[in-house]
RNA sequence: GGCCGGGUGGCCGAGUGGCUUAGGCAAGGGCCUGCAAAGCCCUGUACGCGGGUUCGAUUCCCGCCCCGGCCUCCA
């Protein structure tokens, strides 16, 4: 295992130190279920994806938690202004953030629990709390009591007093007693209306952060390899979460990662959040720019770095990708056949970028510059080289979940383009019969009229020898 | 106010105590082409400000300015 990543509670990049070799246990705080998904949560996805599937390609077994949280209070809240249930409207996010990414083909988790289906062992979690004297009932309520736990704070380096100033952080709504306004609440107890679950302090919901910890827990033992989420995440929720795990007596995770967040352009570089009312949606880009391309665009940056959403990012994303799709296209009708020679392109550089805290910047420079070699050995006609940096250069596009033909084949039409290359053969031979007779006129209408139909012809010159090859626009 | 993170060439975006100082886009020049498209080559010498350490700092330290995140729900 030579991957390092930067730790949240270390402050430092740090070696992935794995519990058991070959398997990696990591849980991800996934969405709380309220509204459709934006482009920021689309971000998270896929960055976490490129650690996905990079661990995948290390060779290791790896097992992804990523929880839905399907109630709270947003949820209860936002639901029933059409007489829909909580319910309904968890389930209908839930498969809207499902569609979303699948859209940009970020790979599914190994489990996918939700809160609802989680009471038990929530309930279970509370208890042992309780037990353990770092809990206490109020009201209904349970409260965990933030002063008895060492080390609260490390996570987000918070000092208990400095919050203790902060005439914010004094939380409000609950129908218990707080002992200290910085406690926290595990188990809410239920107002009228609102959804529900037997337990020992009667009937209530669970608070905000222990259902990450009773899942994490269920899913990948008390103790387990990594966590992440988005920054915004590391207090209080993660804060809390260490908190009462630690509390429970469990060692929960051993690496906490997170990534940056998407800033709106010409907002002042402030966040995309639903809260603030500059999100984009998914659904929405979707309808104008193409899903590999919005899967470049959240993904190119480096995953701790602020990603600024903007249409020049798309335009940007567009053409960076575009070549590297240009180069696979010309590289693999060239190529078929040849047998596979020495590659120009360095798998080695590119592991050594994804291995430095996912260097995806740096993996992508590795990548252009096999892009770059190889539209070389094309104008060379060095096809066996070629071949073999095609082959180098689209394995690392996989691992990005960017290689335009396994993974982003061209859509419909793929029985089609057999025949609609026979039809250009004829115009072809039609425009090279009056390029031979310098009909420049004429060849050109030729080109012209293809042009209008949405083929572009493109003449080759490889080695000294004149071709054409032609692509839909 | 407190705690984190950041300010890099026209733009996006890596990285580093000195070495051939990523990559993409845009710009200029050249090559290839009948023209075009695609592509290749070359060029631009940047690191917020002020001190300090050092033979040498964009990179380390201190101060300042500015931006963002968190402290309230949030990927």
């Amino acid at each position: 295992m030579s991957l390092r990543l930067y730790d949240t509670r270390a402050r430092s990049v740090r070696p992935l130190a794995l519990q058991q070799p070959g398997r990696v246990g990591l849980y991800v705080c996934g969405p709380t279920v309220q509204a459709r998904p934006h482009v920021g949560h689309l971000r998270s996805a896929v960055a976490l994806d490129v650690l996905h599937r990079w661990l995948l390609a290390s060779g290791l077994q790896v097992v992804l938690v990523r929880n839905v949280t399907d109630v709270d209070d947003k949820i209860i809240h936002d639901a029933g202004h059409d007489g829909e249930p909580w319910w309904a409207l968890a389930t209908r996010m839930t498969r809207a953030f499902t569609a979303a990414y699948d859209s940009v083909q970020v790979l599914p988790p190994t489990a996918e629990p939700r809160v609802t289906g989680s009471i038990p062992s929530i309930v279970a979690l509370v208890e042992r709390i309780v037990e353990r004297g770092h809990a206490y009932a109020s009201g209904g309520d349970v409260y965990l009591s933030v002063r008895t736990v060492k080390g609260y704070g490390e996570l987000s380096g918070q000092e208990l007093d400095a919050l203790r100033a902060s005439t914010r952080a004094v939380a409000h709504g609950h129908t218990g007693h707080k002992r200290d306004p910085l406690d926290f609440a595990l188990w809410k107890a239920a107002k009228p209306g609102e959804p529900s679950w037997p337990s020992p302090w009667g009937p209530g919901r669970p608070g905000w952060h222990i259902e990450c910890s009773a899942m994490a827990v269920d899913h990948l033992g008390e103790s387990f390899d990594l966590h992440a989420g988005g920054v915004d995440l590391v207090f209080p929720h993660h804060e809390n979460e260490l908190a009462q795990s630690r509390c429970a007596g469990h060692g929960f995770a051993q690496h906490w990662l997170h990534h940056g967040l998407v800033t709106v352009a010409g907002g002042g570089g402030e966040k995309m959040s639903k809260s603030l009312g500059n999100s984009t949606l998914v659904e929405d880009v979707l309808t104008t720019v193409r899903p590999q391309v919005l899967r470049y665009a959240l993904g190119a940056a480096h995953y701790r770095s602020p990603l600024e959403w903007s249409p020049q990012a798309v335009a940007d994303a567009e053409a960076a990708y575009g070549r590297i799709e240009t180069f696979v296209r010309n590289a693999t009708q060239a190529t078929t056949g040849a047998p596979a020679g020495e590659s120009k392109a360095s798998w080695d550089e590119f592991a050594a970028a994804l291995d430095d805290d996912l260097g995806v910047p740096q993996a992508l420079a590795v990548v252009h510059a096999g892009v770059r070699a190889g539209n070389a050995l094309l104008a060379a006609g060095e096809l066996p080289a070629l071949a073999a940096t095609l082959g180098q250069v689209r394995r690392m596009l996989a691992v990005l979940a960017l290689d335009p033909v396994e993974q982003w084949p061209a859509g419909s039409g793929g029985q089609l383009a057999p025949v609609v290359d026979a039809l250009v053969a004829i115009a072809v031979e039609a425009r090279a019969d009056a390029r031979a007779r310098k009909d420049w006129a004429r060849a050109d209408a030729v080109r012209d009229r293809l042009n209008a139909s949405g083929i572009v012809l493109e003449d080759t010159m490889v080695d000294g020898v004149p071709g054409v090859r032609w692509r839909l626009a």
